[in-house]
DNA sequence: ATTTGTCAATACGCAAGCGTATGGAATGTA
DNA sequence: TACATTCCATACGCTTGCGTATTGACAAAT
């Protein structure tokens, strides 16, 4: 459909991709079979050889972007030595109009399902984790380096909620990164 | 079925009610005919009584909170004259366990029909807002105030979310009181 | 050239949930 | 008593979307 000069069949990973893609804009609840089959110019028929059933996709598709973020996370964050600079890169990246955060969203939205709670809260204790570690290497006591990773990260989600909410009355890439500058000037001490 | 010694027949406002409780807990794609009918004891009949479809009961019941919400924050936080004062009494609320908030979190995430992003937007514009005019209040410029406010209100969106996603890791009294005073001397100039 | 394995199309059964149609019971009202 | 209104029950039709069963096309291997 998309690609005439290439790929005669699918294989799991390309499902996974398009379902992250329908995730990003539309949420899981979103996620139909033969809808995402259509996508990918297929039937029904294809996407039960690769599957057990639409949860597995799901599941899978998750599991993918969870892999993916950690390890963006790894090495274009977690590999900066200073933390001060670590804290600073986290917040540009936050504000990064990335696929990631896309998902992160509409999964902040499909809590309901039990396989998205899981894979959310996963995320969630790591981010906090490594926020507060940051805080700490800055010299924060632990209770107080808590508290404020858990304020920064509301920022980051919050903020995640706003864009989508107040959509048109937002997304001037200007403002953005001025925002993006103030929280961290906010957050961070200097 | 729950109320033997009185009201014999129901009224649209039963059930917008049972709705709000519906959607605090689990969401407006929760929010069944069928499913309602059976708490309030009766069958889909009575329903097609009182509201012409789904929908309609979902903006009924949303048009309730709304206006139930507005009027708490008219009288408990507009009201109080000294901005900083007030803005520590918004934080303070925000961090009650309040069905209202609930309601907020779960619309949050149910954004994708449209008369649910609606409302959305209008409350938050609205809260922006009078969280922005505090912010002027104490001496910030429009714009600083502006960018305080979005943070500030991200934070609280952030903070449902966290409460939800990490619920059983977060819900001690005692921490959400402490966080909210750590929140609001981080985020109120003194 | 046949067979086997891989991927996909089609047709079907089934459950959930919305909305409609119709009838019935209770309560008021003439 | 007769009638009307209000509120609700039951039964039905319709759509959506999941999962299964069956068959087919094509390529690779033997």
């Amino acid at each position: 459909m998309k690609n005439s000069t290439k790929k005669k069949s699918l294989n799991p990973s390309d499902w996974e991709k398009a379902t992250l893609d329908v995730i990003a804009h539309q949420g899981v609840s979103a996620v139909a079979v033969e809808n995402i089959a259509k996508i990918l110019g297929v039937t029904k028929g294809s996407f039960y050889w690769h599957f057990a059933n639409r949860k597995d996709l799901i599941v899978a598709a998750l599991k993918r972007w969870q892999e993916d973020d950690r390890a963006v996370i790894k090495d274009q964050i977690w590999s900066i030595p200073d933390p001060q600079d670590r804290l600073n890169a986290w917040f540009l990246l936050s504000a990064q109009p990335l696929q990631s955060h896309l998902i992160y969203a509409t999964l902040l939205a499909d809590r309901q399902h039990d396989f998205v709670a899981k894979v959310l809260k996963e995320i969630t204790l790591e981010r906090l984790s490594y926020l507060q570690q940051s805080y700490q290497d800055i010299g924060y006591d632990e209770n107080k380096a808590k508290q404020q990773a858990l304020m920064a990260y509301s920022v980051y989600v919050g903020y995640l909620h706003m864009a989508k909410t107040l959509h048109g009355k937002f997304k001037d890439t200007d403002n953005i990164e001025n925002y993006a500058k103030y929280v961290a000037q906010q957050l961070i001490p200097h």
